[in-house]
DNA sequence: AACTATTTATAAGA
DNA sequence: TTCTTATAAATAGTT
């Protein structure tokens, strides 16, 4: 379609060429487009030109049609988990309890054993963590107190002194003593 | 192009929708095509109709052009890709109940939470799993259980046959009925 | 699945 | 690259 028919094989000419890849490459887009938005389906095209430049178009995230994509061909086995970044995020799906799909019973059970062993000590450390805590606490409990310990006497030899210089004791201190007690007991 | 202008929307009319997505779709695999030769590029479509039906052109093997795809992306930072691995790597160790040492209560109460889920859904996909086999094998079984029947009913007739013509019934033959008897009831 | 009136894409030229 | 335009190609509606 053009001012000529030209024969479909490879252009010779360069620049031709690439006015060409260009021009068609824009058409296939639009075509793309079109026929998603007419019959509601999804589509990827996904093109390199000659020189190697990567152009691509999707109706959706191209990722999400992909994986559709590879979720029919799930009998290649998994051929497209190829990179270490998708095996990791595979690992964590399963461990998750997603993509399960092709997993036989033994596999599961080794799943299920890992994520078990996971769960144990992750419950461990929550234990642990809290048996820290306390202990924590109660070390800076027994040294508060052991600290109020010396201020209540402190404050009862004030008291005495004062007492003694003819300053009557505040009503507040007469307790100090029982207080004391109550506590270390 | 055609008798009438369309608007680019969606068709209404599920038949003009189905009709209108084969053409286009074969105009598209040729344009793809075209587009591939006169130029010299690598094109791939991938599409799903709306009734989910895969669709594929590609001008090499879907798979290498597809790894060509990834490999782009992937040079595009690869920085980030590493750090986005890290990550990876000590959210699974995490799930595995390692580096545990600088969550809160609250990080681990959530981390617990999300692998019990996952074990859940593995646990469910187990059974998910054996029940299917049990169906299968009764589905088998069902099905031997009837071609038995029917083997023995041909049989204990071959064998009244042969009495009338006064071949005596071998020894073998007697227990038939016998043996129909339990397994029907 | 074929036909065909029209629309659309595009090859060549500017 | 972009626009123009003559022409080839695609396709919407019909049969």
């Amino acid at each position: 379609m053009g001012r000529n028919k030209i024969p479909i094989e490879k252009i010779a000419n360069e620049t031709k060429r690439k006015v060409t890849f260009s021009k068609r490459r824009k058409g296939l887009f639009k075509k793309s487009e079109e026929l998603a938005v007419l019959t509601s389906s999804q589509v990827a095209v996904i093109m390199f030109s000659s020189s190697g430049k990567l152009f691509e178009y999707s109706s959706e995230s191209m990722t999400s049609l992909l994986k559709r994509y590879y979720s029919c061909h799930r009998d290649d086995d998994l051929e497209w988990v190829k990179n270490e970044n998708e095996q990791l995020v595979l690992r964590i799906k399963r461990m998750m309890g997603e993509e399960l799909w092709n997993l036989d019973m033994k596999e599961l059970q080794e799943l299920e054993n890992q994520v078990q062993a996971g769960m144990n000590r992750i419950k461990a450390r929550k234990t642990e963590f809290l048996v820290e805590k306390i202990c924590e606490i109660e070390k800076k409990d027994h040294r508060l107190e052991q600290e109020n310990q010396i201020l209540r006497t402190q404050l009862l030899e004030a008291a005495r002194r004062a007492g003694d210089l003819g300053v009557p004791t505040p009503d507040w201190c007469l307790s100090l003593n029982v207080m004391s007690r109550n506590l270390d007991g």
